[in-house]
DNA sequence: TGACAATGATTAACATGTTAAGCATACTGT
DNA sequence: ACAGTATGCTTAACATGTTAATCATTGTCA
């Protein structure tokens, strides 16, 4: 580690560009401008399209999971699900075995909303799949995936399960 | 595009999980885990650094410039230079040529500030580095640019430049 | 069983993300 | 010179990110 410092000429930092958490955020940037507007005339935000996604796909859950599988904080789902909630999207109730759970589950009008946004956005991602290829994509996937295995193996992290 | 969905067995959509802007996302929080206490240590948010760190590089600089290469949106950098000013972080003055343009460098007390706090930040990109590999990371890099390279070519982009 | 720690969710407070609107300065053509 | 438009930044309003504190319910163990 030191070997890499001791062969630079001088002892300026890397090009501030080369940083990987703003690379990551340009190229996450870049994805989301194809779904931010789309979403937009659905009515969903970002956030709250990954809540609605991550219920329809396997309902109910209770928040916990539902926060860890949408990966969103505590705060900011308990903030979504009240809106989500007045908007008659969820439903919450909860858990008989364990008052402290929440269980949450996606109400008729949640799951129609759902299923007429969906399209748009599955072609959205089917246009990113063919613009930058199947292949590198999935290589992609694949090196993102070692990527945070390896960050949570050599450093204990209590976010984002 | 209606062929893939005509090809697919059932009418369901791809696993929820596998959803580039996630993906994207748990590895950037996976990174900036290894960032964050240490930067709060020394007193700067994420944002904060990002803007530091790009004055350091080159100053001084234009908001729009500095916006840009700090990926932050207008009102963002706004904020956050007002915070930075009434810390004696920055500087702001009009440019002279152009009266709308504001030019922003660091003041000394920026500066120290910034290389108090840098070899902290050098020493996790190291070791985010050693944990995932040079080659790794330099594959990765590679893809990531390829990758917004790919978006912002098909599809015009009006943000983060 | 009764203090005590642990857990699941919420609230609080501040910072940023996101879009649209506003405001001043600069540019453009006539 | 002047109306019209574009540009650079700020404000406004709402949603989310982030950390710490709080609160109720559970689990533990003496």
């Amino acid at each position: 580690m030191t070997d890499k410092a001791r062969m630079r000429p001088t002892p300026e930092l890397r090009d501030f560009r080369h940083s990987l958490p703003m690379e990551l955020l340009k190229a996450r940037e870049a994805a989301m401008a194809r779904f931010r507007p789309l979403l937009k005339e659905w009515g969903f935000t970002e956030q709250q399209w990954r809540v609605v996604r991550a219920l329809a796909d396997s309902e109910p859950m209770d928040a916990g999971q539902l926060a860890s599988r949408s990966l969103l904080l505590a705060p900011s789902l308990t903030r979504i699900l009240r809106h989500l909630e007045s908007e008659g999207i969820v439903r919450r109730s909860v858990d008989g075995g364990d008052q402290r759970r929440q269980i949450v589950s996606l109400t008729d009008s949640g799951r129609q909303r759902f299923e007429e946004a969906a399209p748009d956005s599955e072609a959205a991602y089917a246009q990113i799949e063919s613009d930058f290829g199947r292949e590198r994509l999935e290589l992609l996937y694949g090196l993102l995936a070692e990527f945070y295995t390896r960050m949570e193996e050599s450093k204990p992290p209590d976010r984002l399960k």
